[in-house]
RNA sequence: GACCCCAUCGUCUAGCCAGGUCAAGGACACCGGCCUUUCACGCCGGCAACACGGGUUCAAAUCCCGUUGGGGUCGCCA
C-alpha cells in the first residue's frame, strides 16, 4: 500500500464507523502536510446508450467537491468498447450534462492540459504501459480462447467452484510468450495478481475493506483488439490526468483491489477512493431503464427543471446540516462533506422528485416559467414539426390543439374506444402486450437515431421476424403512443414525439394491456 | 454459490463516531381538516420505523458478536 495520499486535499474527518480511530489517526498525521495536491475530479462515462441518470448523479458529487476545493472537475469519454460506443451517445453526454449546469472543467471538446480526454485516443498510451507491467513480471500475455474461457467458466460453475480466470498462461516462461506474440498469435495481457494474502485498501466512506486475494483473478488489461480495458484504462488516466479523487459508483468496489495493484505495479499514489451508493428502483434493484425512466432525455422532455432534478439527486446521497430540502447547486458545493454522504443505497423515487419539481415551478416568475416552457414544451422547433403534420388534418387555427394535444402531453390516459383499439384486431391483449414489449426492449430501446425511416425500418423488420403484420400491429401502435386511433402518419408522429415520450407511452400501454387479462 | 458493501416510518432521511436530553425529529406519499365558486397551491393535524438474537453497560437506535434481509461483483462491458 502506498498510503499517504489518500488524505491528500482533503479533511477526512471520517464518518465510516468502524475506523473512527485509525482514521483520526491518519487524519492528524497527514495535518502537517501542506502539501496537499490539488483536487481534481472526474467523471468518466461511457457513451453505449442514453446519458444516464446516474451519470449525472456522480457528476454531480464530483462536481461539487472539486469547485469546493478550488480544483478542476473534469469530463472523460471511456470509449474503450469498439463494439458499443457510438457518436450519438457522446453527443448526449455533453447535452444532458451541460442541460443540469454540470460543466466540466476538462474534456473532449473543451480540451485541457492533460488530454486527449477521450480513451480512444489514447490507445498507444495505455499499450505502452501494459508493456511496462509486461517487462516488470506484474502482467503477462495470455492466450487462452474464447471457447476455453467459456468452457472454465461453465466447469467452475458446475462445480460451484469460484468464478475467475484460472491462470492458465501465467506459467508459459517469458520468452516463450514473447515468441508467440511476435509469431502473431492472438492474446490479451492480464495482470498478475498475487494468489496468497490480502488485499487492502480504503474507501473514504467505509474505511479499509479485505479482500482474500484467492478470490480476484488476473483481470484482463489489454483486450486482443489493442484496447485497454476499463481497469487499466481508468488507471493510467487517473495518473496522468492527475486524478486526486476518485468519486465514483459503489459497484466499483469489487474491482477496487485490482486497481490499487495497478498503482502499486505502477510504483504511483493512488487517489482517495469515494464510492458513492447505487440508485436504486422501488424493489431496490440497481436503478434500471426496465423499472425506472434512466435517461436523463426522459427527464427533460418529461418537463423537469434541471435545477430541480440536480437538488433531487444531492439530496440522493447527502442531507444539509439543517436538514432543508430545497437548495442550490452553490449551497450544496458550500455544504457537501464528502465522509458525509449517507450508505444505504437510495430508491429513486419519482413522486418526490415531482414534488420538489414542482416546488421550484411555483418560486419563478411567470415569465421565466414562459421560458422554460419555450425552450422544452412549446419551442417554435417543436411546434414547426408537428404543425405539418396537423395542419391537413385542420381547417381553422383554433383547432390546433384539439388535433395536437398528445404532442404537449405527459403519460396518456387510454378511454375505452383507445382501450379496445389498444388490442391489435384478431390477437389477445397479452399477445399484443408481448409483441409490443419486444418490439420495445430489443428493438426501440437501442435505437439511436430516432427518425420516421429508421423507425419503419425497424417496426417492419420486426413484423417480418415475429409474424405479425404491419396491419395488425400499426394501430396498437398508434394508440399506445398517441391515445388515439385517428393520428397523423404513425412513425412521422412517433419521430417529433421523440424517444422518451414514445418509450413512456408504449410502457404503459403494455401494463394498460396486462390489466386486461 | 463465493467475496464485498449496506441495514431508523412504504420512500428520502436526522439521531449513531463522543451511550442517557429519543415515550425516535423532518420531508415525500397517504388520510383528515382549514382556506376556497372548483381544482391545485398553502396552512394545520393524523397514520407510520430503530430487522432479529445475544453481549457490554446503571443505561443501547447509538458500542461488540452472530443471524436474517437487501444490494453489488464474479466478462477480451464499463
Amino acid at each position: 500500500m502506498s498510503g499517504a495520499t489518500w488524505t491528500a486535499g482533503s479533511n477526512p474527518a471520517l464518518s465510516a464507523k468502524k475506523l473512527r480511530t485509525a482514521a483520526g489517526n491518519r487524519a492528524a498525521e497527514s495535518q502537517g502536510e501542506s502539501m496537499a495536491r490539488p483536487v481534481r475530479t472526474r467523471i468518466a462515462p461511457s457513451p453505449t446508450g442514453d446519458p444516464h441518470v446516474g451519470t449525472a448523479y456522480v457528476a454531480l458529487f464530483n462536481l461539487a467537491f472539486a469547485r469546493q476545493h478550488g480544483g478542476q472537475f473534469i469530463l472523460r469519454i471511456e470509449d474503450t468498447d469498439q463494439v458499443r460506443s457510438d457518436v450519438a451517445s457522446e453527443a448526449m453526454i455533453y447535452d444532458a450534462l451541460r442541460w443540469l449546469g454540470l460543466e466540466w472543467d476538462e474534456g473532449p471538446d473543451v480540451g485541457g492540459p492533460h488530454g486527449p480526454y477521450r480513451q480512444s485516443e489514447r490507445a498507444e498510451i495505455y499499450r505502452e504501459h501494459a508493456e511496462r507491467l509486461v517487462a516488470s513480471g506484474d502482467a503477462y500475455p495470455c492466450f487462452c480462447t474464447k471457447e476455453r474461457l467459456d468452457a472454465l467458466r461453465a466447469e467452475q460453475r458446475e462445480k460451484k467452484l469460484a468464478l475467475g480466470y484460472d491462470g492458465h498462461c501465467r506459467s508459459i516462461p517469458p520468452q516463450e510468450a514473447e515468441r508467440r506474440r511476435k509469431a502473431g498469435e492472438a492474446h490479451v495481457i492480464r495482470l498478475a495478481m498475487p494468489r496468497e494474502g490480502e488485499s487492502v485498501v480504503r474507501d473514504l466512506l467505509r474505511g479499509v475493506i479485505r479482500f482474500p486475494n484467492e478470490q480476484i483473478d488476473d483481470q484482463v488489461l489489454l483486450k486482443s483488439d489493442g484496447f485497454p480495458t476499463y481497469h487499466l484504462a481508468n488507471v493510467v488516466d487517473d495518473h496522468l490526468m492527475e486524478v486526486s479523487h476518485v468519486i465514483r459508483a459503489e459497484e466499483w468496489i469489487s474491482s477496487l483491489p485490482k486497481h490499487v495493484r495497478l498503482y502499486e505495479a505502477f510504483g504511483w499514489d493512488e487517489p482517495v477512493f469515494c464510492h458513492l451508493p447505487l440508485l436504486r428502483n422501488a424493489d431496490r434493484s440497481k436503478i434500471s431503464k426496465r423499472k425506472n425512466p434512466v435517461s436523463l432525455n426522459y427527464y427533460r422532455r418529461a418537463g423537469f427543471l434541471p435545477e430541480a432534478m440536480l437538488n433531487y439527486l444531492a439530496l440522493m446521497g447527502w442531507t444539509m446540516p439543517d436538514e432543508r430540502e430545497e437548495f442550490g447547486l452553490d449551497e450544496f458545493v458550500d455544504e457537501l462533506k464528502l465522509e458525509g454522504v449517507t450508505l444505504g443505497g437510495p430508491v429513486f423515487d419519482l413522486a418526490k422528485l415531482t414534488w420538489l419539481n414542482g416546488r421550484y415551478m411555483r418560486r419563478l416568475e411567470p415569465a421565466e416559467l414562459l421560458a422554460r416552457l419555450r425552450s422544452e414544451i412549446l419551442s417554435d422547433g417543436y411546434l414547426l414539426e408537428v404543425l405539418p403534420l396537423v395542419r391537413e388534418r385542420i381547417d381553422t387555427l383554433d383547432a390546433f390543439m384539439e388535433y395536437s394535444q398528445f404532442f404537449f402531453t405527459g403519460d396518456l390516459t387510454y378511454d375505452d374506444a383507445a382501450r379496445t383499439k389498444l388490442v391489435a384486431k384478431g390477437r389477445t391483449a397479452p399477445q399484443t402486450a408481448k409483441a409490443l414489449r419486444t418490439l420495445l426492449e430489443d428493438h426501440l430501446d437501442g435505437l439511436m437515431e430516432w427518425s420516421a425511416e429508421n423507425l419503419e425500418e425497424v417496426v417492419r423488420g420486426f413484423c417480418e421476424a415475429s409474424g405479425w403484420t404491419p396491419k395488425e400491429l400499426f394501430m396498437p401502435i398508434r394508440v399506445a403512443v398517441t391515445g388515439s386511433p385517428a393520428t397523423p402518419p404513425l412513425f412521422e408522429t412517433m419521430a417529433v414525439l421523440g424517444k422518451e415520450l414514445c418509450r413512456r407511452r408504449l410502457r404503459n400501454a403494455v401494463t394498460e394491456l396486462r390489466s386486461m387479462k
